[in-house]
DNA sequence: ACCTGAACACCGTTCAAGT
DNA sequence: ACCTGAACACCGTTCAAGT
């Protein structure tokens, strides 16, 4: 049997675009902003694109390079200071650090992804090479600049994954920085009723330990990482 | 009609022993270290135990607090050091943070668990304790101090996981160091062919930047950090 | 109180078949 | 070359029913 005329497709909007690499990245981060990392699921972006979770398969190898892909792309959005100025090298490392943190913040938890994760894609790398470039100005000897760019990023996705952790599972129409806040005060609740003779510094330090001011304490650190790495430009690098 | 005698039960050994938490832990853990996280699943572990994953339901709350109760009972394996020593206060610190990442990294990529996860469990909040009272008894400033311990435990936790990353996924008879030795030759293979007008430092230091060396690359940011927390003993904390 | 089978609502990935 | 339906081998969690 035909199909009788004005008989509408199988489907009501069958992906007029042709699918591409791109427009699967583009929305797999619609997803990961609407719901978290998490609900970046293979089935879910197909569903999102109007197709089959196999579909995907032309385009990406698998999941883990689509979450890199998105990594990849949410790094395009971090603006590098331009021009470098290495007489400030400490303070543009600070301010590069503190982009990236605002950029991966603001895509939910995608700082899970950059966690322990070789950079590759064109945005990341060149993240890496600013970095590389304000240190080795700043006097900071290659090997310790190598080292240093490996521990600047492992403590950026630290934070940003700790900063997103509270919040990424909080679902509906809950706030998730009260729910947050909410979490902390359980938490001091509980520091306070210790055995204060076992845990003696935790409870008379608990309101320092419950801070939860994000952004001081990122800053700190920072300041704590870039003194210590300003310390190897006399020396050889010796501890 | 009665089950004729000599006739085994149902399951060859159906848990002899009475479920508890205790018990599902530790098949958790025996779970992780025969196969890492992802292969600790509930039904997984019920399986282990000869029973059906709405068992485990009894004895743990979620997967999420059976992680959590797999982290602190491998955080008990962490040793301490007896008797404290103000007057090296930073040797110890570092001592402390490469027992965590040698017991860590000797339960795969437990690490995970740890990631941005505020610390409860007793034998986790043993070790938060001693970090503080370390730099307490060195002089660091209090505040400088609560925060020096949450990045610390970042550091330490981004650390294990980076080092567990890529062996992580590995199974069968391969050998996982081999493994991640293969996989960062291409790394070191791609860098040295970008561009070196876009990627100058990247490419020149490539060396520097794929070097596996974990344990030194572990001192090294510990350095950094330590190096940076001292530097708050003398003034007041400001940056 | 503790344990269970069965079900619910999901996963990632493969593959033969279609266009 | 690209896309698809269907299947395979899994998930975490709930719940009524059993002991």
């Amino acid at each position: 049997m035909p199909t009788p005329p004005g008989r509408r497709p199988r489907r009501a909007a069958p992906s007029r675009q042709p699918l591409t690499q791109e427009l699967v990245v583009e929305t797999a981060i619609a997803v990961l902003d609407a719901e978290g990392l998490e609900a970046v699921t293979m089935r879910r972006v197909a569903q999102e694109l109007g197709t089959g979770p196999a579909s995907l398969y032309a385009h990406v190898s698998d999941k883990q390079e689509l979450r890199e892909l998105m990594l990849d792309r949410v790094a395009a959005e971090i603006r590098l200071p331009a021009p470098p100025d290495p007489a400030r090298w400490r303070e543009q490392l600070k301010e590069i650090a503190m982009e990236v943190r605002r950029v991966y913040t603001s895509h939910r938890d995608i700082a899970k992804v950059s966690m322990g994760l070789i950079p590759t894609g064109p945005h990341l790398l060149a993240v890496a090479e600013a970095q590389l470039a304000l240190m080795i100005a700043g006097g900071v000897p290659p090997k310790i600049a190598g080292l240093a760019v490996d521990t600047l990023g492992m403590y950026i996705d630290a934070d940003a994954v700790e900063d997103t952790f509270y919040t990424a599972a909080v679902k509906g129409d809950e706030d998730p920085w009260e729910h947050f806040k909410k979490y902390l005060d359980q938490i001091r609740d509980y520091y306070k009723a210790l055995p204060p003779d076992r845990y003696p510094n935790i409870v008379s330090l608990v309101d320092d330990l419950t801070d939860e001011g994000g952004a001081e304490r990122f800053e700190f650190g920072l300041d704590v990482l870039l003194r210590g790495v300003a310390s190897y430009i006399e020396d050889g690098g010796g501890a």
